[in-house]
DNA sequence: CTGTTAGCGCATTCAC
DNA sequence: GTGAATGCGCTAACAG
């Protein structure tokens, strides 16, 4: 195994100019760096993150600190997604992702993270307002927070956008399928909905859902007893939404004919069952968290929430 | 920050025994131990698991390298599904996860795989009968396979489950949607369908897929023109099945009525569309062979694929 | 811009 | 069973 001094030595110089060549960290003379570049690659140098890491004293892991209470994370094909793709980021820096799951009260659990030497930057996901008060200082200039406050989907631009070419295509008795109270992600759409029909002068029809298909099946019925007119159902989620279109079908209402259902995420699910949805890059959002948590600086961005026209609102798009 | 040395003054111990104490390995009388372990919490100590690593000369992050084509890694819900539970695993041993993709010619990538110190372990997926050819002798000790010989479903039994189960409720016109047929994993579901079908005295209806759901679609239609009176049709992806249930639906076939359908994988698109599947442990799998592949052990296991009974074909079972 | 000097915190030889 | 020494490979101060 060929170290550094190996390649300072080929190259005639100190192994600190070595290192500052090859970490691209601290000055070094146009000689020097070719002679540690050509002598590095002659010898088939390969660095030592771990030991890199080590002397610089950080960590070699990112964290991907879920605050749920149930175990549906295991399940949570948004929570995966952004784990592989996180996972496919640290790669290139030498790192590796972990995942951990918190507690509603999770104090304890961010102090325990702050004092971990072998963590290099936190990911935190599922909190809520009260985060800054929580997140320790040890965690500050190395951690992101995806939701909430922090790299975020613009569901209430999505919502707003699928609730436009709902009424631009005539729908009138648009109804709700809105996530639980408690969560504090739900609300947004929910915000959207409420201001939309506003505007528009369109009833409010709401029901409160779970984000599961078995609630969808009960919500498309409470909403057709309740309001029978109803032209559309938006849900804000595609396993909702199935839910939805199943109850339709089994009511023998007829979609998108008699009433168009949308869901929210983009998930396999919608693009299977051809139901218009609301794409998010999932994937994106948890890279650009990591980078800026290992960059030391803040992630507050809205990621777009697209429309993705499908047949059950008459959309004209494909598969996809 | 307190490191082992505070620790083992406080307990009036060397460095070296207080290290013996708290790794768990190497000698320790039950006094010394026991001064240890108190000055240890007394203190707050926490290991640095980098600097443990790197005195051990071990890396600090599982590698899950996945062979494949296309770039259908990001959105293939059973790798990002696994990709989670190796980083939930990973992170109760201070280790993280990274996700590489490989090239179907693979040497160079493994050969650097190997030489990279940074790695614990690494997990191969996507592979075929010529891993062990191409596998570094520096990776042995230290890799696990999932799928082909390692980890694996054992789909031969999940589809014969399937289809005795369809044989038993009258079905005898099977037809099945397999996958390509140069994948691998897609020739034992194949097998143990011709195995069943010469078994049981049934005609033979295969027609290749692709995993997805727009050839499902496709399949339905070529399956019913070519084998009109085919009264159940069996697919080797949820995805799949789903697109033969829209076919059907949109051909008038009544499901289960007149057909019934199953998929494989137990997804979410399963339950959401009632659809019968099998059921894969994807996260103990993956844990198990990150574990295997950390112990140094050889990882050749089938896990059990069970059937889940919907009513896609007149099944009992509830959405769970 | 460069070299010298010190560690980072722990695990591991070896004597004892 | 225990302790003293040594080193893992690299980076970060400093002085030049």
């Amino acid at each position: 195994m060929t170290a550094l001094t190996d390649v300072a030595r080929r190259a005639g110089v100190s192994p600190a100019t070595a290192s500052r060549v090859l970490s691209g960290s601290g000055p070094a003379s146009a000689d020097a760096r070719a002679r540690v570049r050509s002598a590095a690659d002659a010898l088939g140098y390969r660095t030592h993150p771990v030991a890199r890491m080590f002397a610089r004293g950080r960590g070699t892991r990112i964290v991907l600190a879920i605050r749920d209470a149930n175990r549906s994370i295991l399940s949570d094909p948004f929570v995966s997604r952004a784990a592989a793709a996180v996972a496919e980021v640290a790669d290139t820096a030498g790192l590796g992702v972990a995942l951990r799951r918190l507690p509603l009260d999770c104090e304890t659990d961010l102090a325990e993270l702050a004092a971990d030497r072998s963590v290099a930057a936190v990911l935190l996901a599922g909190h809520d307002h009260r985060l800054p008060a929580r997140l320790p200082r040890a965690l500050h200039g190395r951690s992101a927070t995806i939701g909430a406050a922090g790299a975020d989907v613009d569901s209430g631009a999505g919502i707003g956008a699928l609730l436009r070419h709902l009424h631009a295509t005539g729908r009138r008795r648009i109804a709700m399928v809105a996530g639980p109270r408690w969560v504090a992600a739900a609300r947004t759409p929910l915000d959207a909905y409420a201001t939309f029909v506003a505007d528009a002068g369109l009833p409010v029809r709401t029901v409160a859902g779970d984000f599961t298909t078995a609630r969808g099946r009960v919500a498309a019925r409470r909403i057709l007893r309740t309001w029978p007119d109803t032209d559309a159902i938006v849900a804000v989620s595609d396993a909702t939404a199935l839910g939805v279109l199943d109850a339709l079908s089994a009511l023998g209402v007829r979609v998108p004919g008699d009433v168009a259902v949308t869901g929210f995420d983009d998930s396999p699910l919608a693009a299977a069952a051809r139901l218009t949805s609301a794409t998010h890059p999932v994937e994106r959002i948890a890279a650009y968290a990591a980078d800026a948590a290992l960059r030391g600086g803040e992630a507050r961005r809205l990621f777009p929430s697209r429309p993705k026209l499908r047949a059950s609102c008459g959309g004209t798009d494909s598969t996809a």
